[in-house]
DNA sequence: AGCACGCCGACT
DNA sequence: GTCGGCGTGCTC
């Protein structure tokens, strides 16, 4: 009887083994179901063998194939394959990235109508106006004839990447084949789709997000792999989707930390997107005004396609002028110095939007007795509760926590609270009395949690029925706002003592695309930023809109402690109710750790042992091993080993992850 | 990941 | 005496 090897959606890494019934069509890449335990679970055949190491009886039965869904392409199961090693992932449920909803009503997106006409459309597709830029840009990063090649595209914010992905999208289009268009966060950007119908009129795009309903995103799955959708457009787990004509990935953004998912399974979209143009030997296009690091390095060596765009497409549409101003300033009223409020106050006489940056939601930040020094402390985090004043509420934003604002000071008893710090919250209330006639909009996680708020706010935005916006991260991404001329930043100093080595990068990353949003139209913008280091080269570099010369620094910096891109990094975070299990565990792995490198020539580095950044979350104690190496093979093969000790190392009560390629480490 | 089994504390 | 907590181990 044959066997099929299967990948099974559980954490144990490895594959197995079931038998074939006679009449099954299964093959390599056959999704199917099967019992396991007491379940019954999807499963995807791996590959078809002679015989099992497993004494027959024990083996069961392949239940039945899922006619539903056509047989996995040969670079998906590669693709999966690949996480599971490079990752350190269990390899069932990197298998499982690989599969649609299933079990959800029938799919069946848009109609098929469309299709035929469509492609005829494409055919004169020209409507996308370049400049010259854009123009070489888009020539260098299709080569000719098509084969893997990858492209760094740097420009600011408004320097027309769009136009230059979906370009490049049209040409491969045309020629009958699919593009792959990677975004951080789509639901965030109801432009987008408006943009791309409009610039690929007659081309049958469909999405692939989280966000999408079960039914949907298994339609639209299907289009994909039957080659009837011509672009997919999607967050990362879009890079996991069939797609038979591939001719094209595009990545916007490509520094962006939601590349990256941290739940389950562990990896990052850009890097797999980049695996896949190579398994596929098609070209891949990454997009951004601040380059990851780790691509800026590449490109500097030649390895990656440099393409620049030096201006803003429009050519009206100037870079914004940034000004720094104090933070401290005695004429400040609730955090806001009197540059930044004469500012907002020119803008509303000329009718115009401002935008207040602040990266932190809620009233304040921290609740402080005066008379004694006692913090409001989140009984199960090692963090301060946020005071959220609309609730009456302190909350902790790492684990939900929520308590009633105490009437007094738990500890001595004092009536005088003092909410310390500075929130979006706050700010709103700060501005609604500092400019009584100001249409004020909040727009962070807490005011745009209602479904449909963010796009009725986006509306009333655009339409022209907000003066000033006040909001976090959310406001930072790819919006253009045409009649807002002012950006204030307020709050972002904290970044500068972070123990992360990559929090500068990406705190400029940040700023500058929040920078981005001020004169996108014809409208010249200006954007101030509260510090109080004016003197740090981050904002020397912000000022001059010079990611170059901040990046040149960053590298030099890196590479003399051998961090990446020079080096490469793991980590092994656990976490435990008590302390002492987690220090235990983590000293014995460190310590075996070591013993590995030794034997294997002490290419890598094993640190000892610290607590997390957040020591504890949600009544768990956290702690940390970090890993350097100087080579990523290296790293790699030590990994291996180095995982299945710590599979044996523990009790089940310490849980354990492996981070490779952590994005942030401290 | 689930899910069952098993070994210790507090209840009708 | 049991009920049920969670720690451990297994699933082809």
């Amino acid at each position: 009887v044959a066997i099929a090897r299967i990948a099974v959606p559980v954490a144990a890494n490895r594959l197995f083994d079931y038998w074939l019934p006679a009449g099954l069509q299964v093959e390599s890449g056959s999704v199917v179901r099967v019992a396991f335990g007491r379940r019954r679970v999807h499963g995807v055949v791996t590959e078809i063998v002679r015989s099992s190491e497993l004494s027959p009886d024990r083996i069961l039965p392949v239940q039945e194939v899922v006619e539903a869904l056509p047989v996995l392409p040969g670079d998906l199961r590669a693709l999966a394959q690949f996480v599971a090693a490079y990752y350190q992932q269990p390899i069932g449920q990197c298998f499982a990235q690989l599969l649609p909803p299933l079990g959800a009503k029938r799919g069946r997106s848009e109609g098929r109508r469309a299709d035929v006409v469509a492609v005829e459309a494409v055919k004169g597709l020209e409507v996308i106006e370049l400049n010259t830029d854009q123009r070489r840009a888009l020539d260098a990063a299709l080569p000719r004839p098509p084969s893997f090649a990858v492209s760094l595209l740097q420009g600011v914010t408004g320097s027309g990447k769009t136009e230059v992905y979906l370009a490049a999208a049209a040409r491969v289009i045309r020629e009958d084949r699919q593009a792959l268009f990677l975004v951080p966060e789509i639901h965030l950007t109801p432009q987008l789709e408006q943009r791309i119908a409009a610039a690929l009129p007659g081309v049958r795009v469909v999405t692939l997000h989280s966000a999408l309903g079960a039914g949907k995103r298994l339609g639209h799955w299907l289009a994909a792999a039957r080659g009837e959708a011509q672009l997919v457009v999607g967050t990362r787990l879009a890079v996991f989707a069939p797609l038979p004509r591939l001719g094209l990935i595009a990545v916007d953004e490509e520094h962006d930390t939601s590349f990256r998912q941290q739940d389950g399974v562990r990896y990052n979209a850009r890097d797999v997107a980049i695996y896949r143009a190579r398994l596929r030997d098609v070209p891949v296009l990454l997009g951004s005004a601040t380059p990851s690091l780790e691509s800026y390095a590449q490109a500097q060596r030649g390895r990656y396609r440099w393409l620049r765009l030096s201006q803003r497409a429009k050519a009206r549409a100037a870079l914004p002028s940034v000004q720094l101003v104090p933070n401290r300033d005695p004429g400040s009223l609730e955090g806001l110095g009197s540059s930044l409020r004469a500012a907002i106050a020119e803008r509303l006489a000329r009718r115009e939007q401002s935008l207040l940056f602040v990266n932190r939601r809620g009233f304040a930040p921290s609740l402080l007795c005066v008379a004694c020094g006692w913090k409001a402390m989140c009984p199960r985090c090692a963090a301060r509760l946020v005071v959220h004043r609309e609730a009456a509420a302190l909350r902790c934003h790492h684990c939900g926590h929520n308590e009633r604002i105490p009437a007094g000071c738990p500890d001595c008893g004092n009536r005088d609270l003092f909410p310390l710090g500075f929130g979006t919250q706050r700010l709103e209330r700060a501005l609604g009395q500092l400019f009584p006639g100001a249409r004020v909009m909040r727009v962070d996680r807490d005011s745009t949690r209602r479904r449909g708020a963010f796009a009725a706010m986006f509306r009333a935005i655009t339409s022209g029925d907000v003066d000033i916006l006040v909001g976090t991260q959310m406001l930072a991404k790819g919006h253009d706002f045409a009649r807002l001329t002012l950006v204030g930043i307020l709050g972002c100093d904290n970044a500068l003592y972070s123990a992360d080595f990559r929090a500068t990068e990406r705190l400029f990353a940040l700023l500058e695309q929040v920078a981005g949003r001020a004169g996108r139209g014809a409208l010249p913008g200006e954007v101030l930023v509260q510090t109080d280091f004016p003197e740090h080269p981050l904002f020397a570099a912000l000022v001059d809109h010079d990611y170059d010369r901040f990046a040149e620094a960053l590298l030099a910096e890196r590479r003399s402690l051998g961090l990446p891109p020079f080096g490469h990094l793991a980590l092994l975070a656990a976490e435990a109710t008590s302390r002492a299990a987690v220090n235990s565990f983590l000293e014995r792995a460190a310590a075996r750790g070591n013993a590995l490198a030794t034997a294997h020539g002490k290419h890598c580095e094993v640190f000892p042992p610290v607590a997390a950044a957040l020591a504890r979350r949600a009544g768990m104690e956290r702690g940390q091993v970090l890993v350097q190496a100087s080579e990523r093979r290296a790293l790699q093969n030590f990994l291996a080993r180095w995982r299945e000790d710590l599979e044996r190392l523990g009790p089940r009560t310490v849980r354990w992850s492996l981070e490779v390629d952590p994005p942030a480490v401290g």
